[in-house]
DNA sequence: TTCGATTTGTTCGTATGTATT
DNA sequence: TAATACATACGAACAAATCGA
């Protein structure tokens, strides 16, 4: 019998791969939006004319990867970012003791400018292509910890402006999802010890002489494309970046 | 009907996860060693009496937490210390051009000696109780990159000896996989900057005042036992620590 | 080289349980 | 309570890879 999916299918994938493909198209497109529910996994088997066995498998490796969330009884929906999912996914800064706690942002400025060629590289534009550039001071326990630069793309956040940036009522990648629609699943950190420059070791307050733990983060959507560029300038008297690869909830 | 496993499932869990830690326990204990196949799946699923579907969810957790690996036509087996696994998976040194390559270890000193309050704490054994020390220096592309400073309890190893850890012919965790039965299977890293010790930093040979990596690392084997603790200076002139989290194979 | 047995991989279908609204 | 949606479990059939006769 023929298979609307299969038929079209000419790279061989198994249909869940395929299926897979399909809704990863559809959230790209914009077509359910962060926190709406999918349809229901009996509706899309219905729709790719495949069994709901496989549309769950397609979807488990979605939610495997934290870009839909399940919810017994409710639905599929499209994973948000919350403060929650910033803090156990995006956010790796702990204090010695252990705790962990989301920071508070202290907004330092907003350019425009054109981007560098470590700029463009990272984020996959021409070199020279505007972009906006977004200082922050981001304090734990009421002390400044990080000093955070970020770059991003002008092209993908058109009219954002410093009022719209200051004023959000989200973390970052709340605003891209909620206003731009773009919606950060995965980060890739690269990691270095250096001095930090005078004027940022004032800010973070830190002994002379203290070096400071460089983070460079590229932000990537779906597909792989990258969004933003971030350098982040760490104090690790007192806190560290934790890198825990598979806490599994195993037994 | 009756249900072997159900019977003793007194806390209710499913019976995919109640297989999971069935399969996790004969793991423990070394009954199927690194390297070698486990039964079929339909084997397994006669032994637990459940159906082989159940069996395969079950494995599918143990194969994505890279404590199984499956192929295809051969069978299911226990994932093993190879060197592909410990550069995709254990050491997350890149050059900052991107190269990926694994280091070349050479050995410095073996001592004996009793678990001062850090390590205690982070391998759970009493303070004062009988450690191992070893340390390396690791090179990459021929140039010293990375001092490590590993402590292990001697109760874990009892008859590791210097000779025996120098002419090792695998990886580190190779060796305590082969040799001790003792699987590697999850590390927790907390990463910080600081200035090297002078003797340190002589060994990676450093520019003055050139802050180093600090990486506090702690492998787990089964049921989260922890299994080292392992210090590692890192020179970042040249590298960087690369935290990737989901270099998904989506598409 | 071919063939057959074995093992994992994919897909389907069905039934029932559990959580939510 | 009823309807809906995800979660678990079973079984069957066939595909694809592997390996040895």
């Amino acid at each position: 019998m023929a298979n609307t999916l299969a038929a079209g299918n000419l790279t061989f994938n198994p249909l869940y791969k395929e299926v897979k493909i399909r809704i990863t198209r559809s959230l790209a497109a914009g077509e359910w939006k962060p926190g709406e529910a999918l349809p229901s996994e009996s509706r899309l088997a219905g729709q790719f004319n495949v069994s709901i066995g496989t549309v769950r498998k397609a979807i488990d490796e979605l939610v495997a990867e934290q870009i839909l969330v399940r919810q017994q009884g409710r639905g599929t929906f499209v994973a948000t970012h919350t403060e929650d999912r910033t803090l156990f996914y995006f956010f790796h800064i702990v204090g010695k003791d252990g705790s962990k706690e989301l920071p508070v942002t202290e907004f330092l400025s907003f350019h425009r400018g054109k981007a560098e060629a470590e700029d463009a590289a990272r984020l996959g534009i021409p070199s020279g292509a505007r972009k906006l550039r977004i200082r922050n001071l981001l304090k734990l326990g009421g002390k400044p910890v990080i000093f955070d630069d970020i770059v991003v793309p002008t092209a993908l956040f058109p009219d954002l402006d410093q009022d719209t940036f200051v004023k959000r009522e989200s973390t970052i990648y709340g605003l891209y999802q909620a206003r731009y629609g773009i919606n950060v699943i995965r980060i890739s950190e690269r990691l270095s010890a250096a001095n930090a420059p005078a004027r940022i070791a004032g800010l973070l307050d830190t002994r002379r002489n203290t070096p400071a733990l460089v983070i460079k983060r590229v932000a990537y959507t779906y597909n792989d494309t990258p969004v933003e560029y971030r350098v982040s300038w760490v104090n690790t008297e007192n806190h560290e970046y934790l890198s825990d690869l598979w806490k599994s909830e195993a037994r």
